[in-house]
DNA sequence: CATGAATGAGGCTTCATTCAT
DNA sequence: CATGAATGAAGCCTCATTCAT
C-alpha cells in the first residue's frame, strides 16, 4: 500500500465495471443481465463466460470493494503510528476517501445486502463487522488515553460509519465540494462525535 | 397533531402495509405483486382493486410516509416557539423518532428512489427537499442568533439528515437501545455538528 | 371399474394431452415448454397456470397412467375369480390392452424414467414394482396349482412385462393388427413363457 | 469374426465412450456437449476436433453398434450350418449376448431414434430392418422345414427382438444372473414363441 | 489437441397486468 | 372483493458451435 489516501482508478474487470454501473443505477433486481452485458459490450453468454451468475457478479463486486477498503484502512492506521487520535483520524479519513473514490461500489455494497445469497451476505457482513471493529477499537483507545470523551463508543462508531457510508450517495467528483473539503468536514463531525479536543491538526 | 413525539401505530391500509413489509425485505424490483397480495391476504385482482399498479403502491407508501414526517416535523418546530436552539433540537428529535417509528417506510423511501417513475420520484424529491430545507433553516437561524458555530450549514444539515436516515437501517424496537436513548445520542451528535454550546437541556 | 377390457378415451386435461403428444414425439428433454403450449393452444404462462413446471407435467402424466393401469389390472384379476390361469391371462390381457389404449402414456412412462426428478421417479418405480409384483404373484400361484411349469417366475414376469411394454412402441390402432389380434398373440407368448398347458380357452 | 459369442471390450474411441455414458444416463437432449467433453477428459474444441457435431457423435455410436451386432449375427448364423433350428437359436443367442455386452449402445440406439437427424435415422432404420429380416428369415425357414409351428413369423420375430432389446435396460454384469443364464432363459422363451419342439440342445 | 473468448438461439420460468364470472 | 384463466414481455441461464492462439 503505497499511499492509503490515493485510491487511483479502480481495478475492476470490464464486465464488473459494467455491472457496477448498472447495479448502481437500477439496483440488483432492477438490473438485468442483458443490461449488464450491453453495458460491457458483450453478449449475454459472453458475460457468463466471465462470471457464473448474476449473484457471482454481485459477490465479486462487493468482495473487491471491501478488500480494498480494508487494505487502505489498515495502512491508514499503521501510518498513524501510536497516537490514538491520529489513528482515529486517519481511519475516518480513509473511510471518507473510500466512499468518494469508490462511491458506486460502496453504495451497492451497502444497499444490496438483502439481494445477496446467504453465503455472500455472511461473508460481506463479516467484512463489515471487522471494519466496524477497527473503528470502535480506535475510539476506545482514544477514550482510554484521555483524548476522547465518549460515553458510547459503539454508537459513535456506528454513527461515524453511517455518515461516511452516506457520502457515497451524494458525493460527485465534479460537485461543489472537493474530496479534501469532504474529508475536512467529516473529520470535524467525527471529532465532535467522540468528544475530541479542538483537533491538533487544526479544524 | 396532538403530540409530535408520538407516532402511534401506522395508519396504512392492509395492502399498503403488506407491500411495505415485502418492499422492505426484497426491494421494489425483488418484490412481486403476488408476494404482496399473499402478504395482504388478498387475491391478485383484489390487490389491483385497491391500487392501480405496483408503482402506485410505492407512490402511496412513500407519499404517506413523507407527509407524516412533514406533519410531525412542523409540529415539532412550532412546539419549540421562537428559540432557535429548541427549534433545531425538536426538529432533529422528530427526524430521529420518525426513522424509528416508521423505519420500514423511511428505509423504502430512501432506498427505492431509483425505482420510482419520474413523476413519483419528482414529487418525492420535492418532499425531501422541503424537509431538508426546514433543517437548514433552523441551523441558519441558530447561526444568526449566535447559538451555533457552523461554517457550512448545508453540509451539517445533510450530515444530520443522513445520520437520522441511517437509524432506520439498524434500529429495532426490541434492541438494546430505547427510542429515548437513540434520541439523546443523536441530539448530542447533532449539537456537535452545528457547533452548539453544551446544550441547555443538559446533555 | 365397469369393464377392465375397455379403456375408452383418455381423461387427460388438454394441456396434459398436448404434453403427451410432444413428449412422445420428442422426448422430455427434446420437448420444449413452448412446443407443449402451442400444441395445447395456450400461451406459455397459460400453460404454467395449470401446471407448476415441466417436471410436474411429466409427473402428472406418468402418475395418471400408472393409476389407470393398476385399476384395470386389479379389476381384471378380480374378474377372473379364483382360477390361477384365468387370473394370469386376464392380467396379461389388461397389460396388453393398456399398452395399446394408452400407448403414448406407457411409452413416455417407460422411456423417461431418467428424466424424472428423484421424488417423481421413486413414486413411479414404486408403482411399477407393485404392478410387477401382481404379475409375479399370479405366475407363482399358477406354478403352485400345477397349472404352470416355470422355473423362474421372476424372469418370466419380467419378460412378459417387457413384451407388453414394447407393444406401445409399435402398435397403431389403424395398423394391420386389431387389438384382439395383439391380445391373442401375446396371450399365446405369455402362456408359453410360463409353461402353461395348451390353454383351456383355446389358442 | 473369431467367436461370435464373445464381444470383448468395446472398441469405442474415448470421446465416443464418454458420449455413450452420458447419453445413456441423460438421453441425447439431456446431455450437453460439455458433459461429454468433461467425461472424455477433453476440452470442448478438442471434442469437436474428433466429431463434427453432437449429431455426428450419436450417428457414430449407433452405427458402430449396429455394425457390430450385424457382424456377430451373421457369424452366428453361418456358424450354425444348414440346420434351421440351430440358425435360429444362434441368432437369438447373438442378439441376447449383444444386448448384454453392449447394453448402453443398444439402449441408446433404441431410445434415441427420435433424436436422430433424418439421414442418420434412415440409415439406422435400414440396419434394424435388415437385422429384423434375418430373424424373420430363420423363423420362416424353420416353419418351412417343419421344425417350428408359428402362424405369424413376423409377430414372433418382433416379439423376440423386443424381448432381447429389453435385456439392455435391466441386465447388469454384476447382477444375480450370468450371461449364460440370460441366454438360456431367452432361448427358452424364443423357442416357445416359434412353437419349436422341446429343443434338441436341452432346455 | 488445450485455452479462452465469444455468440445467436433458445431453454424454463416469472413478471405485472387484465378480464370474465 | 375472490376465482380462474390468460398473456406479452422479460427474467436468468445454457445450448451447440466457432475461432484465434
Amino acid at each position: 500500500m503505497s499511499d492509503w489516501r490515493d485510491f487511483g482508478p479502480d481495478t475492476l474487470s470490464p464486465p464488473l465495471r459494467a455491472a457496477l454501473v448498472v447495479f448502481a443505477r437500477h439496483g440488483y433486481h432492477g438490473a438485468s443481465i442483458r443490461m449488464i452485458a450491453e453495458e460491457a459490450g458483450l453478449s449475454v453468454p459472453g458475460l457468463y463466460h466471465h462470471y457464473r451468475s448474476k449473484q457471482a457478479i454481485l459477490a465479486a463486486l462487493v468482495d473487491t470493494a471491501m478488500d480494498e477498503l480494508f487494505e487502505h484502512s489498515e495502512a491508514a492506521v499503521e501510518d498513524a503510528g501510536g497516537d490514538p487520535v491520529a489513528r482515529f483520524e486517519n481511519l475516518v479519513e480513509s473511510l471518507a476517501r473510500f466512499h468518494m473514490a469508490r462511491s458506486d461500489q460502496a453504495f451497492v455494497a451497502s444497499t444490496e445486502m438483502r439481494s445477496m445469497d446467504p453465503g455472500v451476505r455472511d461473508h460481506h457482513i463479516a467484512q463489515r463487522d471487522s471494519q466496524q471493529a477497527m473503528l470502535e477499537d480506535t475510539i476506545r483507545a482514544g477514550v482510554d488515553s484521555g483524548d476522547f470523551a465518549c460515553e458510547h463508543p459503539e454508537d459513535a462508531a456506528r454513527a461515524i460509519s453511517s455518515l461516511c457510508v452516506s457520502i457515497s450517495s451524494w458525493y460527485r467528483p465534479d460537485g461543489p465540494l472537493t474530496a479534501d473539503d469532504v474529508v475536512a468536514r467529516h473529520l470535524h463531525f467525527a471529532r465532535g462525535m467522540v468528544g475530541a479536543g479542538p483537533g491538533r491538526r487544526g479544524r
